[in-house]
RNA sequence: GCGGGCGUGGUGGAACGGUAGACACAUCAGACUUAAAAUCUGAAGGGCCUUGCCCGUGCGGGUUCGAGUCCCGCCGCCCGUACCA
């Protein structure tokens, strides 16, 4: 295949980005299918279509592109695809914002973002794009629903939700501000409602085990899941009451440290437990307190942040280790974790202390540490499970043992004695998945009153969204929308109602890397496709999803191979996970008369030669380095006026160079300014190269070393994830072969390899300089370029000499040279004669080539 | 509150426990130019008694021949915290 010159020698970005995109699209380059190939599956997290992208989205795209461009030139069958999480609360605030309907909006930012997208130049399969809420989707979903209710994966209960008294509605997390309704401003309450759960907290074990295998995710992200799902072994035990209450004869507590029994000095109980509840029936006041500690948000931070209130029942337990206990309720006791009751040990816990003496209960040591007896005063004594400390009347009869020796001890002492069952529990809680709201994917089951709970039939799949809503009401419309509503049972024909409720957003993102396997399937998934494309070979995004949407998926991986709809080998769907970084910009701010901030937009501001950054009329501002992009703020970079100035590869070398990918990078415009220097000068050197000719001579060698350390170390750079390193390099090789006077051909072959390491960041000028230098074809599709070993190879190293641990001189030496060799050298530099000043050295340490340290 | 992460020149960052500051921005100097822009070349962590020496990786300790890197204790910022996506 042969392609029009580019007729000028300037670096019209705009001429050379269009001609190659269109080269690639017609070849239909990265149209992926079934091949005998080895595949690789490169996934981005896919973007919710909030209107436009931003800088952000181009890095975590670029890297995933990277990937991609590198691994097809490796000889893979790479699948790239791309998607929208399109349902959500943004598309419903907007409408009721401004009266539109939540899909015009979500469609219209679909378009408008694929149009920012396609200049990229990203090597994706677009004949795969889909967005969650088109019915296509969502239709498969329900399916999917249904097959994990038949298979015992969903179920019904009560659960816990952020309503708005006023506005009378529910709230997410995100609409409660300092536990207000956002719009409302009236304080929010917990409220109960019948909601569907996943099964996820069944499969914590297997959850927990299937982390020892993702080798290939970060650290950390493991260690938050591993935390997350929290696996704990403790002791669930009876109290019983001294005098039965309510049908009650005793409590029954989970409690991981049953070796501070000795210790206890209450009984709590969540407000709404049921003895709680049973009790507050006749005591008004217990109820107030019930509801009052119900006020304020329902988020984990809420509820630990909240002061801890108790309320005295009266009622007592019988402590098996002799002696009463009072029995309160409490807000910071809650009924989703274990039994909804614990025992508090104020010496070894804050919380129970705090709350110890705020109602003035005892405070009883059960340890103490064994070089310090000083008991419990204001802080509780909470030394780490694995640390050794002396026991007090210790149940299970030990003296000096440590907090993990003590709770199993506890636990094989209370089963021999009676008192109680060790028990393995998990933090996990199952996942609620609905939502009281209009967009997202309908829930196909039907109410009826004589059938209960029925599910939709797969025929009549997919239960679609009506389009005539209305958001000028607060609530869910399809609540109040009779026609969509009222149905008929798909079992026994009456009438009946539809469920209401969609489904949590996340349950969309839990499974599309399936779907784009085979994504306008009238099955969920094809096992055939799923079979040769799963799993993930990379997968890139946000650290903020470690946890929910990371585990949620692993989940479904699992969920959908007990439906049949994956494989085994998919159960963790993500072989490699790399989380990546923000693009940050600076904040200018000014301050109004009443010293509230004023933001300006960077075209804005000023920088003047001394540094000082001020307003057109001279104002000073003040700059807040790396902030978090952000509207309200004026800081956001928008890549369609970067590619407009600087053109695709640009953008694109810029969000890849400096950082390295897991950390933020901050966008400069002076950056971006010296990425398209480079840039520019790299398609000048190429024209230079290409027009020139110089005879063979003895650079030529050095040029060709130069290349091999060059194709080394960006290749080292992409493999590990460290593009900025291989941006790095390509600054310097670049340099290196623009100041070379190596011949031609040996400067013709250095620029192609160059285009080829180039080719993953910026491909539209590596297609470019590919075909200056007379490359066959793609240079997407050129095998990648490999280092000469032999020309890798130095002949001497030089080896920095440290005295007493500081750099003070160095040596060069032969590579082989022995380790006596180089002390004898060592001990003639005269750095190390005036240190020594006439006398030996303590020690001498040679790390054959790497450094020496002389100890004087 | 809890869990996780990060902290290095004026700036972004580099550095298998082994030469701290690669590469780049900004700055300064020089070349080219009538001039400017563009381009190219070079300098540069701070300090001093400048053949050389001292201090330097958020703060305070420790391990080591040697610590940005490992350990302990702090401080600051970022992410998550189950209905934001």
């Amino acid at each position: 295949m042969t392609f029009a010159m580019t007729a000028d020698t300037t670096y019209d970005t705009a001429a050379i980005d269009a001609k190659w995109q269109d080269a690639w699209d017609r070849a239909g380059l990265f149209r992926a299918a079934r091949g005998d190939a080895p595949k690789y599956y490169v996934l981005e997290m896919f973007p919710y279509p909030s209107g436009r992208i931003h800088i952000g989205h181009v890095r975590n795209y670029a890297m995933g592109d990277v990937i991609a461009r590198y691994k097809m030139a490796r000889g893979f069958n790479v699948l790239h695809p791309m998607g929208w999480d399109a349902f959500g609360m943004p598309a419903e605030n907007a409408a009721m914002a401004s009266g539109g309907h939540p899909k015009d909006w979500t469609y219209q930012n679909i378009d408008v973002m694929r149009g920012q997208m396609k200049p990229l130049g990203l090597s994706i399969d677009w004949s795969r794009e889909f967005a969650t809420c088109d019915p296509e989707y969502y239709g498969q979903q329900q399916a999917l629903f249904l097959d994990m209710l038949e298979a015992g994966l969903v179920y019904r209960k009560q659960a816990t939700v952020n309503w708005d008294p006023v506005d009378m509605t529910v709230l997410a997390n995100e609409q409660v501000e300092n536990g207000r309704g956002w719009r409302s401003g009236a304080e929010v309450e917990r409220r109960e409602l019948t909601q569907w759960f996943f099964r996820i907290s069944d499969m914590a074990e297997d959850l927990l085990d299937g982390l020892g295998d993702l080798k290939d995710w970060p650290e950390k992200v493991r260690l938050m899941q591993e935390n997350w799902i929290g696996r704990s072994r403790g002791l669930q035990m009876t109290f019983p009451l001294s005098r039965p209450a309510h049908g009650h004869d005793g409590i029954e507590v989970y409690t991981t440290r049953p070796d501070t029994l000795r210790g206890a000095s209450f009984v709590a109980i969540a407000p709404e437990h049921p003895l709680a509840r049973a009790l507050a029936e006749a005591d008004p006041d217990l109820a107030q307190f019930a509801v009052d500690v119900r006020r304020g948000g329902t988020t984990e931070e809420a509820l630990e942040k909240a002061e801890k209130r108790g309320y005295d029942t009266g009622l007592t337990v019988q402590n098996p280790l002799g002696g009463a206990l009072p029995v309160w309720v409490a807000n910071f006791v809650l009924m989703d974790y274990g039994t909804g009751a614990i025992f508090g040990c104020p010496a070894h816990d804050q919380r129970d202390l705090d709350f110890a003496r705020k109602y003035g209960l005892p405070v009883i040591d059960t340890f103490v540490a064994t070089d310090d007896d000083s008991r419990v005063a204001e802080t509780a004594f909470v030394p780490p499970k694995s640390e050794p400390v002396r026991w007090i009347d210790q149940p299970a009869g030990l003296d000096v043992a440590t907090g993990q020796e003590a709770i199993e001890a506890t636990i094989d002492w209370a089963e021999a004695q009676g008192i109680g069952t060790g028990r393995t529990q998990y933090r996990l809680r199952d996942w609620g998945l609905s939502r009281q709201r209009y967009w997202g994917c309908p829930i196909p089951v039907v109410h009826c009153p004589d059938c209960g709970v029925v599910p939709e039939r797969k025929e009549n799949l997919p239960v679609r969204l009506p389009d005539d809503v209305t958001f000028d009401v607060p609530g869910n419309p399809l609540d109040r929308h009779p026609t969509w509503r009222d149905t008929a049972c798909p079992s026994c024909g009456a009438a009946a109602r539809r469920e209401t409720d969609t489904m949590d957003t996340f349950v969309d993102s839990s499974w599309y890397y399936a779907r784009f396997t085979a994504p306008h399937a009238d099955t969920p998934t094809v096992m055939a496709d799923a079979d040769y494309w799963m799993n993930v070979d990379q997968y890139i995004g946000g650290v903020e999803h470690a946890i929910l949407h990371l585990l949620y998926s692993r989940f479904f991986a699992r969920a959908m191979k007990v439906t049949g709809h994956l494989p085994d080998k998919a159960r963790e769907p993500f072989n490699a996970l790399f989380t990546q970084g923000m693009v940050t910009h600076a904040i200018y701010m000014t301050r109004d008369g009443r010293g509230r901030a004023v933001y300006h937009l960077p075209e804005d501001t000023v920088a003047k030669p001394d540094g000082l950054r001020v307003l057109r009329d001279g104002t000073e501002v003040e700059v807040i380095p790396s902030a978090k992009m952000s509207k309200s703020k004026k800081n956001v970079v928008d890549p369609q006026d970067i590619i407009a100035a600087y053109g695709a590869d640009t953008a694109r070398w810029f969000v890849l160079s400096d950082s390295p990918p897991e950390r933020d990078v901050e966008w400069t415009a002076a950056g971006a300014d010296a990425a398209h220097k480079h840039l520019r000068r790299v398609h000048r050197l190429a024209g230079d190269i290409a027009r020139a000719d110089r005879p063979a001579n003895a650079a030529d060698a050095d040029l060709a070393r130069a290349t091999a350390r060059a194709t080394l170390e960006v290749t080292e750079g992409i493999e590990g994830f460290a593009f900025n390193k291989s941006v790095a390099k390509l600054y310097e090789f670049a340099a290196t072969l623009g100041r070379s006077d190596a011949g031609g051909d040996a400067r013709r072959a250095a620029m192609r390899v160059l285009a080829q390491l180039m080719a993953p960041m910026t491909p539209h000028l590596a297609e470019e300089v590919w075909q200056m230098m007379g490359g066959e074809g793609f240079v997407v599709r050129a095998p990648w370029p490999e280092a000469d070993p032999a020309l890798l190879v130095e002949d001497s190293v030089t080896l920095p000499i440290q005295i007493n641990g500081k750099r003070k001189s160095e040596i060069s030496v032969p590579r082989d040279m022995d380790a006596a060799g180089v002390e004898a050298l060592v001990l003639q530099d005269a750095a190390v004669l005036r240190a020594l000043n006439g006398g030996a050295p303590r020690k001498l340490i040679v790390v054959p080539g790497r450094i020496v340290n002389v100890v004087a």
